[in-house]
DNA sequence: TCTTTGTTTTAGCTTAGGCTAAAAAAATTA
DNA sequence: TAATTTTTTTAGCCTAAGCTAAAACAAAGA
């Protein structure tokens, strides 16, 4: 069965939200494609028809095998072309969602296998998110935990984002916090749990709890 | 005014017809965008009312100055996607012209520039057909003629295609038959026309008047 | 000029994917 | 438990882009 761009879209919101939240409510289905909940409604009855979702009424949605599977190789399609638009073309990290949004419809599976076999089959996007392979196994980030968690004087080295908005990751250049960056963190602020962190062989930062809560990184032992 | 894919589409069959036969007639551009005489009337009002077409019923078709600058993008995205499905991505010249066609539909001016760049700026697809440059303008391909033009013992190098389906580039490849390699028209048979090349420092091909026809040649002194 | 043929347009219908407003179901609070 | 609020579904409508069949127009031949 061949999916639209918009029915595609519907499988990997379904997906996202089943890995965060555990269940895909209609609501925020309708949140995440950008449409009304009445819309949504419509959407799954057809995508039940075609054997990529199970919906009942009032009970949310879950993939079927055949769904996760569409899901996951967009999710592939689509970090694949980030680390294309990143690496090849120059784009700064927080410029690429939008594109990769587009371009993770285009063609089938030798397209993309060939992608990635152009970019050396990359492990990670932009952002630290891991690429499915091509048989669609997703490895899991190891010991990868939010920045605050970290505790004074431990060191660490930056190995994703959670959010990935332009906003967001424009503000770390600012900070001038980057993917693979390893830092200690010399001291925690009572006052706003504010932190600072120490780059290895570089300067001091100041990082607001809200940042680093949405900074994913590996404590590491030196 | 953003256009659809179905719009873009439309601007480029009536382009190419105006190159080719200087007129877009309805039917002509419904046999090119596959679909009904009928839709295309459709779609003819509507390219109107946005200013990208002139059109007056029963007369035909024509772009404005805005819808060739469109159809040229289209065409300069199109070739350099083209570009790099086969140099970077290693596909068959024969086989990129439908992804292409779901490319050249993504995203704006930077990222085809972007794209041109990281390409090296080429001045040909990997048909031989002129890419036209950030500023619309393309480049006459320069002495081409048709190899069926060619006289006997004449050299010439082969530099484009007229047709460029699957079906005819691979009976190129099955000739052994690409572009940039130089050839000597040994002989012309009376009885069907074919005739013989000797590529310079290598085997004789013998060419049918049919294929001959659509390969693009310059001729060469030595 | 009239008639025939071929092309283009009109009229009305279809499908995908949206929308709003109202009704129904589920969840929450008093 | 009953009432209220929130969420989901239903019903009916819209737009883009297509279609068919019939009517209108243009071109060609007698």
């Amino acid at each position: 069965m061949l999916l639209s761009p918009s029915q595609e879209n519907y499988l990997k919101a379904i997906y996202k939200l089943q890995e965060d939240d555990g269940i895909a409510t209609n609501q925020a289905l309708a949140a995440m494609v950008e449409a009304t909940p009445a819309s949504v409604t419509n959407m799954l009855r057809k995508l039940t028809d075609t054997g990529y979702v199970e919906y009942e009424a009032y009970q949310g949605a879950t993939l079927t095998s055949a769904g996760r599977n569409q899901a996951v190789a967009l999710v592939r399609k689509h970090r694949l072309w980030e680390v294309f638009l990143v690496d090849k073309l120059q784009y700064d990290w927080d410029a690429v969602h939008a594109l990769a949004e587009e371009l993770e419809h285009i063609g089938g599976d030798e397209l993309i296998n060939r992608l990635d076999a152009f970019l050396g089959h990359p492990g990670f996007d932009p952002h630290g998110d891991p690429i499915p392979n091509a048989k669609g196994v997703v490895r899991v980030r190891q010991h990868a935990i939010a920045a605050s968690e970290a505790s004074v004087g431990g060191t660490f080295v930056v190995c994703g984002v959670k959010d990935s908005s332009s906003l967001f990751l424009q503000h770390l250049d600012k900070l001038n916090i980057a993917l693979g960056k390893a830092y200690t963190l010399k001291e925690c602020l009572e006052f706003d749990r504010s932190a600072v962190w120490t780059e290895h062989g570089g300067a001091c930062t100041n990082v607001s709890n809200e940042v680093a809560k949405n900074v994913l990184i590996q404590l590491t032992d030196a």
